[in-house]
DNA sequence: GTCATAACCTGATGTCATTCGGTAGAAATT
DNA sequence: AATTTCTACCGAATGACATCAGGTTATGAC
């Protein structure tokens, strides 16, 4: 993982369907040796998938909220739990008052309500504590310094 | 934006380096038809770009957190004074006690304090409240439904 | 200095993206 | 109802590109 590689990576990031050719001239090599270092990184799990980024607002997916799980047990094989709601897109267990934070899409603050709802249900869950987004600043890619 | 388009968009977010034949198998599309509706996606920005998707552990990225920023002025024009600050991923505004929301990445937690000092040179910031990651359970594509 | 390994380049091959002409169905107009 | 218009689709053709292989240079170990 040389800076050819945080290079390609950052390349990457900002158009995945640019060719060969053109990052081999971003960053001085070939083709061919640009095929052989993006393989391996994807190998390696440097780079886990390629993807599309979708706009959430096409999806009907307008109301973006966090949402703090406090619990009165162990969090820590929930995991399932909280992903078989399709609504949650993250979800990390963490340090402080609460012990689970959640990234939760909704088409509104009513469906927001009935997420909440079902996080109740999850056995160990004593509490929510959502916060809205008004409006999101940014969301980007990780830098690659 | 039907049903094809939704499962195109499905099956791009698992992989986007698929064939555009492939693509027409699994929706029953020829790929001409394929290629047409993917542009428009793009096109109508449904779809914003396609990416690849970083471990940012492979970064050196290993601690994760987000903060909440207190606030003793309007921060609706704050923007670029947050995406200055390249461990800051994402950034939003949110409803409640605090003002804003980061998601930020640092390789160290001793890191993470130095960009929270940063976060205080900020005109209007009167506060922070930093919620560090111990696990992160998962975090997905939107779903598609 | 020599050997071994890794990274690279160039060129060849097959796959695929992209485009085009034509067709069928749906919707709007007369 | 007939006609027109528009949209989505298919299948084929073309050119670009991913992918692979053979040979070469650079890198590092002994």
């Amino acid at each position: 993982m040389d800076q050819i590689d945080r290079a390609l990576i950052a390349q990457l990031q900002r158009d995945a369907t640019q060719s060969y050719a053109a990052l081999g001239q971003s960053v001085g090599l070939s083709a061919g040796a640009v095929h052989e270092r993006v393989r391996k990184l994807r190998e390696r799990g440097a780079i886990r998938a390629t993807t599309v980024d979708v706009d959430p607002k096409a999806l009907g997916l307008g109301v973006l909220s966090y949402v703090m799980v406090d619990s009165n047990a162990w969090m820590g094989d929930t995991a399932a739990a909280f992903a078989a709601l399709p609504e949650v897109q993250e979800a990390h267990v963490i340090a402080g008052a609460a012990s689970v934070l959640l990234k939760v899409r909704t088409p509104t603050t009513e469906q927001l309500q009935d997420v909440l709802r079902r996080i109740y249900d999850i056995s160990g869950v004593s509490g929510t504590q959502a916060i809205v987004v008004l409006e999101t600043f940014f969301e980007r890619p990780i830098a690659v310094g």
